[in-house]
DNA sequence: GCGCCCAAGGCTGCATGCAACTCAGTACTA
DNA sequence: TAGTACTGAGTTGCATGCAGCCTTGGGCGC
């Protein structure tokens, strides 16, 4: 689940009704149970989840800035909906975010063993690209996210990673969202591994060497191989199911099921 | 006042105890009347701000996603500060996410009446960029707030709201904060107004051709033209102080008056 | 004298009652 | 028939009481 341990703020303590009532949400709106738009009220929900209207409400705005909910003039929430331009533009983002994370991290070049570390664990994942039973890739999402949490690191700003984390919180956006159709063995997804690879071992050598302009490229088309693979993901239906909160896109016209 | 009125969110109706508590709250701590890391207890500030605990808890998640406050894993808030390199890397992501913004508006290209509406803001601060008043000076503050909204208009991308809401709504990052050594009359200020308004022509003309990645560097190094003044501002301590916030930044030593 | 333990105060987390607001449905009037 | 005003239900906004947690200070024991 991408983005559920995005933004934690442990504002007040973990293991409150506000964490309990967070979690549990975020679940019911990412499987879809509630329609994008739909209202969300309190009461019906208090007794669902167990836990009394203040924490709930607390919940509600996490959500609505974490960008699930959007809040009523009238009061109230309503589950928010996106649009595919919506996924492309956030995926887009985080493509230029962690373009300026690799050019930070080439221009400052700090941590010589933080570089190390970004190499260690690129060499771990190599190991994985060509494999392709289930567990090497659930080890390789994992991987990969620790490549990207590693990368932020490098670049040694705090407000980078504030800004990062408002579009990876989003279900879709972070950086290994889009493997799920990996996961369906689409014929596409061996490939797209090799190419993320070669990727990083780019942008290390980038940063390595301090040229800022080329870790930002590479950082930046890195992403957009994450745009490719949700348009696959968005013309085989069957796998897009998998996509944390799809029932929350809405498709274009063009790739809905026609009105039966 | 830049970013007061960034993340209005609107999240509950306006003009409740919340908005009262969020805007007085908000407005106490730019003032500088808590210092860096202070803790704000809720009974102090429940009769000074004259509204119960509840709104008030709920000013204070406003404020912490909004970047000024910061939880406590034990619960509570402290105030936030922030040190010269938050400042720049602020004023320089805006200039990556406005960069984008631009790129997205020349690769977009959908509205023309936007666009006009874009020259007609900047035709109308022409105007002011010659003249040494105050009020003329007040009036470049708002058209060129104008302008760089409309900018972010023009990219039609809600995604790209959001990640520069963030950004935005920190006292020192807007787009016109650092303009305010120029109320103090310091004789670098004019040739800053013309450099700035050559660049806003220079990305409408960029935009207007399509040519995506030339107006997104105009507006990252229109941004850098901030962070320019922003070195200005921070060598003049006696016009700092009329920076938003600007007693919630930590100066470095070499900065700092010296110990009497 | 130093360190540990205990206790008390203060603070936050939570639940719930009350009040005000919004919206929908209906009936009445022009 | 259309428009308006009213009423009612449902919902959220707010305040406050209570309980549990953390912190801090003092006292006691080693």
């Amino acid at each position: 689940m991408p983005g559920s341990a995005a933004i934690e703020l442990a504002s007040p303590a973990n293991r409150t009704q506000i964490t309990r009532a967070l979690l549990r949400l975020r679940e019911l709106i990412l499987s879809g149970e509630f329609a994008p738009g739909e209202r969300l009220s309190e009461l019906p929900l208090v007794e669902r989840l167990g836990v009394s209207r203040t924490p709930l409400r607390l919940a509600f705005t996490a959500l609505e800035h974490e960008g699930l909910l959007r809040g009523l003039p009238g009061g109230g929430y309503v589950v928010r909906g996106f649009t595919e331009a919506d996924l492309r533009d956030a995926i887009e983002l985080r493509g230029v975010l962690e373009g300026t994370a690799a050019r930070f991290a080439a221009q400052r070049g700090s941590g010589r063993d933080q570089l190390r570390t970004l190499r260690t664990i690129n060499d771990a994942i190599e190991e994985l690209v060509h494999q392709a039973d289930y567990e090497s890739f659930e080890n390789y999402v994992e991987l990969n996210e620790r490549f990207h949490a590693q990368l932020l690191a490098l670049a040694h700003s705090p407000m980078l990673d504030r800004a990062l984390d408002g579009i990876v919180s989003l279900p879709f956006a972070g950086p290994s969202a889009a493997f799920v159709f990996t996961e369906a063995e689409l014929p596409e997804s061996r490939d797209v591994l090799i190419v993320a690879h070669y990727h990083h071992r780019a942008m290390i050598e980038a940063i390595a060497r301090r040229e800022g302009a080329r870790a930002e490229a590479i950082a930046r088309e890195h992403a957009l191989l994450a745009l490719r693979n949700l348009e696959i993901v968005l013309s085989h239906r069957e796998v897009l199911e998998q996509l944390p909160g799809a029932r929350l896109i809405a498709l274009r016209p063009s790739a809905t099921e026609p009105l039966t």
